[in-house]
Formats: C-alpha cells, structure tokens, sequence
DNA sequence: CTAGTGTTATGACTAGGTCTTAAAAGTAGG
DNA sequence: CCTACTTTTAAGACCTAGTCATAACACTAG
C-alpha cells in the first residue's frame, strides 16, 4: 500500500475536502479516504493543516472583519488619485454578487455609491453630506466589469461643490452623475428626532 | 458571599463579556468575574450559553451566511406593500455599518438602493434597468432610524416609466428621488464586450 | 439557628486533538 | 531472496476545555 503516489494523491484530497468543508474531525477524514487516523495526522501535519479546533477559531475571528470590510470599503471601490478639492480617481470590479440575478445586470446602487464616495472624498472637509445627485445610466454593467470612477468639481461656492462624477467600464461610459454636496451641513443636534 | 443580587449582576457581567468577546474560556471569565470555575459554568447553564467550542463553532459557520444576506438583500429593506404597476412601500432600519464613521450620518447609497430597488421592483416586468435617477437628500439619517419608502409611478410610456420615490423617518420626508427606469432595455449580448 | 440558596470542590468521563516511540506493511535495489 | 527504506498503523501519555453528578461548605433570610 504505501507508495509515495498514492500519498501525494490523498493529500491532494484531504486538501480539497477541508477546503469543501473545514469542519471535518480527522477520524471522519480517516473514514473517508480509508486510511487510519495517523495517517491523516502525519499528512495534516505535512500540509501544515492545523486541528479542527484551531480552523473553526481563526473562521470565527475573520467574521468580523471580514463584514466589516464589505459593509463599509469595498462597496466604494479603491481610491487610485485623488487630489483634493479639484479631482479624484477611484476604481471598482464588478462582483458576482453585486449583480441582479434575473439580468445579470449590476445593481445601480454600486455605480451610485462608488461615485457619492468619491465625490465625498474629494471634497477637502472633515464632514460633508449629499444634498442633491443626478444620475444617468447609460449602458448596463455585467460581472468582471472594472469600474473606473473620474469626479471632477466643476464649482465651489463656499460650503456648496458640484461635482461630476463619470465612471468608465473600458473606455466606454456607463454612468454619469452630477452631485451637490454640503460641507458640514446643519449642526447634527438639530432637533435629536432623527435618531430612533 | 451567597446573594441573589451578585448573582444576578455577576450574570449581566459575564453575558456581556461574552458579547464583547466570545472566545473567552470560563477560566479566564472566572478569573475576571472572581469566582470559581463552577460558578461560571453553572451560570452558563442557567443562562444558555454554550461552551467557547460550540460558540466558536457557530460563529465560524455562520461566516458564509452573514456575507451572502449583507451583499444581496439585506440593502434594500423590506417590502412591506406592492401594487405592481402603481405603487409599494418598503422598510429599512439604518444600522451602525451603514453610516460613516466621522459624521454618524448613513450613506446615500443606502437610501438610494431602497429606494431604486422598490422602483424597479414595482415595475412589471422579468426585467428592467435604471435609466435617468433624480435624487436629492433633505435631512440627514442616523443610527437607529426606521425608513419608510412609497415608490409611486407617475408616468408610463410603452416601457418607460417614470417613478417618484419618497422616503420618511418618523413622517418627515428625508428623501426623494425621481426614476426614469426602462424596461427589458437593449437585449443583453448587444457587443458582449461589458463583460470582462 | 435552621432551611434554603449560592458557591466551591472533587472525581469520572468526553472529544479531538498533541507528541513520542515502536511495530508492521509494503516497495525497490542489489 | 534479502536487505534498506518509506509508508502506515498502533499504543500510550498528555492536553484543553469542557460535561455531568455528587458532595461539602458558605452565606443569608426568616
């Protein structure tokens, strides 16, 4: 029994059932690729495959992380120039879990929240809020697509910037908005009710 | 040492210890709480909670779940009424995520996807894409706010329509946007060139 | 001062491992 | 065919972070 092809194939498989599911005891893992539980051991040990325990504790700890990531950045796509008060370069892929199932189509919202972010970012303040946005799109989006985001503000006056924001997916146009932004707007106590 | 008061108070401390961190070992909780290792785990039992394995254990699968929800639906709210064709309502409860860090105010793209989302879903038809969005916020929203959004098509021009959206926290309008969707727009592999 | 509750201690057992040492089984070269 | 080597399996001691059951002790209120 004991080949070194036969060993390297089955650790090929354990690799592949701990990547389908990590949860797995090494005494499941000796029943289904029939060898003993020593044997599992020695090849986790190999492929430098910690125990189940230690698997499900590092899981556990990059939940949070990782929903933070999603819930706040990677919706906005990745800042490649930015210079502030006058223009800025942002960048986002499309997902396949940013698209309309049905269509296939991105959901507008990326392209909106990808061009709001960059627009705020290129406003030079340490608070500022969207008061009036107008958005246009022009040809739908698909998974794999790389959004790249231009703003540029076209006017200032005093607190008030109107910016331009114009995303291209590979030269060609899909989106265009025209943002009105506020820098620090009303004070945020303005009357506490919109708070619960 | 034997009060019912410490008992009751010494349970509020470990379950919120637990929340703030789950992967403390009842060892560490009773070094922290000062009381023995029993003691902890008798006030586990009473208190349901599972040992740091099966915590660990849940989280970790749990991951896969909690990524899926954030990414697809759980953006647009919920729809609480539709009358295709006319008019919906939808509701969306801004959670901590959902605002930037600085100013606590949610992101526009929040509001924008709730209400593009209701917008489209009250067309009827297998298919639609977002055209032309007018969009302008009036008050800003924080933690804790309920969202109500009421989609309403104002016009119908073979398949383009036309869709107010408005949105209110407490009966004060806080949004508004006006949607020009089409739908079924141009057939899909119209260059097939978006796609990569 | 006694009954009842709360707390701690003790011992036996568990899962899912670790690490070490050793024997068996198979494989290839001379 | 026998030996050298690798691979596989086994056996035993130990570990963590628990479970469950039983018992003794501490405290507090009636």
């Amino acid at each position: 029994m004991g080949s070194v092809a036969q060993k390297k194939l089955r650790q090929e498989q354990l690799q592949q059932l701990l990547n389908k599911n990590p949860f797995l005891t090494d005494e499941h893992l000796a029943e289904t690729l029939q060898v003993s539980i020593q044997t599992v051991r020695l090849d986790r040990l190999a492929l430098g495959i910690p125990e189940l325990r230690e698997r499900t504790r590092h899981m556990a700890e990059d939940v949070q992380n990782k929903l933070q990531a999603i819930t706040t950045a990677d919706i906005v796509g990745e800042l490649l120039d930015l210079d502030i008060g006058h223009s800025g370069i942002s960048m986002m892929t499309v997902t396949e879990d940013m698209v309309l199932k049905k269509t296939g189509v991105a959901r507008g919202q990326y392209m909106f929240g990808q061009a709001n972010s960059l627009a705020l970012a290129v406003i030079d303040a340490p608070a500022a809020l969207t008061g009036v946005a107008n958005v246009k799109y022009k040809i739908p989006v698909y998974t794999g697509a790389v959004l790249v985001a231009r703003a540029e503000v076209v006017r200032k006056q005093e607190d008030k910037y109107t910016i331009w924001v114009k995303i291209r997916n590979k030269h060609r146009e899909v989106f265009r908005a025209k943002f009105l932004i506020v820098a620090i707007p009303e004070k945020r106590n303005e009357e506490d009710e919109d708070r619960s």
